[in-house]
DNA sequence: CGTTTGGGACAGCCATATTGACGTATTTAT
DNA sequence: ATAAATACGTCAATATGGCTGTCCCAAACG
């Protein structure tokens, strides 16, 4: 990469046009990306929100109900309904903790498990044809500064994702 | 699982779990920057579909309000009261269009572009560190990637943006 | 001329989030 | 043994930001 002078202030990556540039593709990349579930979930009469824990409790099996919490960063009540919701239609089931019996155990029943990978098919549609377009470098790009832009004090939480499945 | 060498059909960054990997940091990417100005907008009493009003405004000065429908993929009553209370605080106005005396072109006040700066303000700081940690190699990778997830249809509308300032 | 387009407005509804308070079981620390 | 902290659940009330359906007007277009 040619480095020109002047950059070490501000290179011409770090300028407005190029900030607005990422803040809008990430505003439209992750618009089209979650339409891209709305169909199915529609038809589960279901909603996003739905989704997301669906999807956190399928990668992380055995997640407790504080630790998806701090993933969705949304309230105990907020998330409670939702929790509910899935484990009346028999989508999620809920066990006692073995070392500590306070918390839930949270899993994914087998037809909580299909609606999941159904879904997610959607998603690996869209994102593995960007990515193939995209080419591997980009993709570790892509990956990089995404990362970037979550805090330190939570990107322990991401990274353990990658550790489960 | 009948994917027989799997690696010529499917590369290696193709595979689940790099998938799933993108599909959570585009997540919690999305999330982290846009709670970035969720302070400021609540100093104002605003929401976050204000600042993307607010946003696509300040972006493409005199967009009409059909052109802003499309970008925001909402239905134009939802857009009404958003572009109401914004009227009504003098942070946009609205002038009739020359050519076409149908259309409203939109405009920010110099009120409204100061808010806006603000809240750019507080986008700028998070993306750009993202970017500056990431460097430019992984920007461009960013972008490309990003831009897969845009359908062929509506990225023309996407790159117009970056035309305008 | 009639039709289409750009914009606005009504009522009513739904999904998803919030705060704050309170209750209960369980674990941990003194 | 008791006190405190933790994990979880639940109450009521409220806000935001979407949606559908319907109707309307003015201007442009053929």
């Amino acid at each position: 990469m040619a480095v020109p002078n002047a950059t070490a202030a501000s290179p011409l990556f770090l300028r407005e046009p190029e900030i607005r540039r990422g803040v809008e593709l990430l505003y439209f990349g992750y618009s089209h990306m979650t339409r891209a579930i709305d169909d199915e979930l529609g038809l589960q009469g279901l909603g996003r929100a739905h989704h997301r824990a669906l999807y956190f409790i399928a990668r992380q099996p055995d997640l407790t109900v504080s630790e998806l919490l701090k993933l969705l960063a949304i309230t105990k009540q907020s998330l409670g309904r939702v929790l509910n919701e899935l484990s009346a239609r028999g989508l999620v089931e809920q066990r006692t903790g073995t070392s500590d019996r306070r918390q839930r155990l949270l899993r994914l029943t087998a037809e909580g498990a299909a609606l999941e990978a159904r879904l997610f098919e959607a998603l690996r549609e869209k994102v593995s044809a960007a990515y193939a377009q995209a080419g591997q470098g980009a993709v570790a790009g892509f990956w990089t500064v995404l990362e970037g832009l979550i805090p330190e004090s939570e990107r322990g939480r991401v990274v353990a994702l990658q550790r489960e499945r």
